[in-house]
DNA sequence: GTTATTCTTAGTGAGCCTGG
DNA sequence: CCAGGCTCACTAAGAATAAC
């Protein structure tokens, strides 16, 4: 399997007028990609400007950012033949790797209003480099900007930021800087099109913890009445287990958090972040399972009742 | 049954980061 | 300038409970 290192530069609309004007929020004018082997070699790359069909004016800040000049754009092709030819190009058995989670979307959004056909029926696996980075530098959370990292690993700074080729460039000398092969355990999903039914919905088991992507749902309570959606078996052995703490909500209803027990593998914590589809008006829930010890269990009751006392103390300083 | 208090959720906006 | 994520602070309002 080949890796594809991908970045794209996009533009948008200058005035509100002409943004009002236009369904798409972000036009692609720019595709950069580094092709590796499955021994992460170099063996190819792709860099294409593209000829914008929407705003034709660099939005200033944009501009500055990526130092791309309309002039530049006025020969080159459509996004439809040059995204056509990226994705030939791309072959068959590969993965993406992006610096951040947007160019995904930003790719298949474009490739929609076109009305291409699109890359994936539900959820896109992918690489996140910039989460990878974070695992392997960093605490896991923390997002750093591609600069940072090529700064912190004393890579060559031998061309500009922010253009498509350069970032897929840079991207993937950071990738080359990934010793542990364990390291790619930890793919993403791109949530641009969610699974279309019961069935396709994503239950992705890593080496600690389950993630598990949900079809849509028209709203949280909806969701929170789905059995699949509240189900917590064993991500481990898959046995059904006891519920120590009921689901309950934090942070507004936007997470929920439950303890429950299995009778081999002992405590489990299980996490629903509530997200809005960029696509269409609709929730979809993105759950996780993760083994936890007895201090794990003492921390999600202080949280419950954390949440409860912090409403509590601003109810009376009313 | 009516009113007052407490509990709970919903929604918003600010301020920080990332991306273009 | 635009988008997203995340957390925190705050307000509004509905549901549940207690007191009258």
């Amino acid at each position: 399997m080949n890796y594809i290192v991908m970045d794209l530069e996009w533009n948008q609309a200058s005035d509100e007028k002409t943004k009002l004007a236009n369904e798409l929020l972000f036009e692609i004018i720019e595709i950069g990609a580094v092709k590796l082997n499955d021994k992460k070699h170099q063996i190819d790359s792709f860099h294409e400007l593209i000829k914008p069909q929407v705003f034709h004016r660099m939005n200033q800040v944009t501009g500055e950012l990526i130092h791309i000049q309309m002039e530049q754009l006025s020969n080159c092709r459509s996004f439809e033949e040059v995204a056509g030819d990226f994705l030939k190009w791309c072959g068959e058995d590969y993965v993406f790797c992006t610096w951040g989670g947007a160019d995904l979307t930003e790719l298949q959004r474009n490739m929609e209003y076109y009305h291409m056909s699109s890359l994936s029926s539900g959820p896109l696996k992918y690489y996140d480099i910039q989460k990878l980075f974070s695992i392997a530098y960093e605490d896991r959370k923390t997002r750093r900007s591609l600069k940072y990292a090529v700064d912190y690993l004393e890579i060559e700074q031998d061309i500009a930021f922010h253009r498509a080729d350069s970032d897929a460039y840079y991207t993937a000398k950071v990738m080359s800087h990934f010793y542990n092969p364990a390291l790619f355990d930890n793919y993403s999903f791109d949530t641009y099109q969610l699974p279309k039914s019961r069935a396709d919905e994503v239950h992705a088991i890593f080496e600690n913890y389950e993630k598990y992507i949900s079809r849509p749902f028209p709203d949280k309570l909806t969701a929170m009445q789905d059995k699949e959606v509240i189900s917590t078996r064993c991500f481990l052995c898959g046995a059904n287990t006891k519920r120590r703490i009921p689901w309950f909500s934090v942070n507004n209803g936007k997470h929920y958090y439950t303890v429950v027990c299995c009778k081999t593998h002992g405590y489990l914590k299980g996490k629903i972040r509530m997200r809005k589809s960029v696509r269409d008006d609709c929730i979809y829930v993105v759950k996780t399972l993760k083994s936890i010890d007895e201090n794990g269990v003492t921390d999600i009751l202080k949280r419950k009742q954390q949440t409860r006392e912090v409403r509590k103390e601003r109810r009376h300083r009313l």
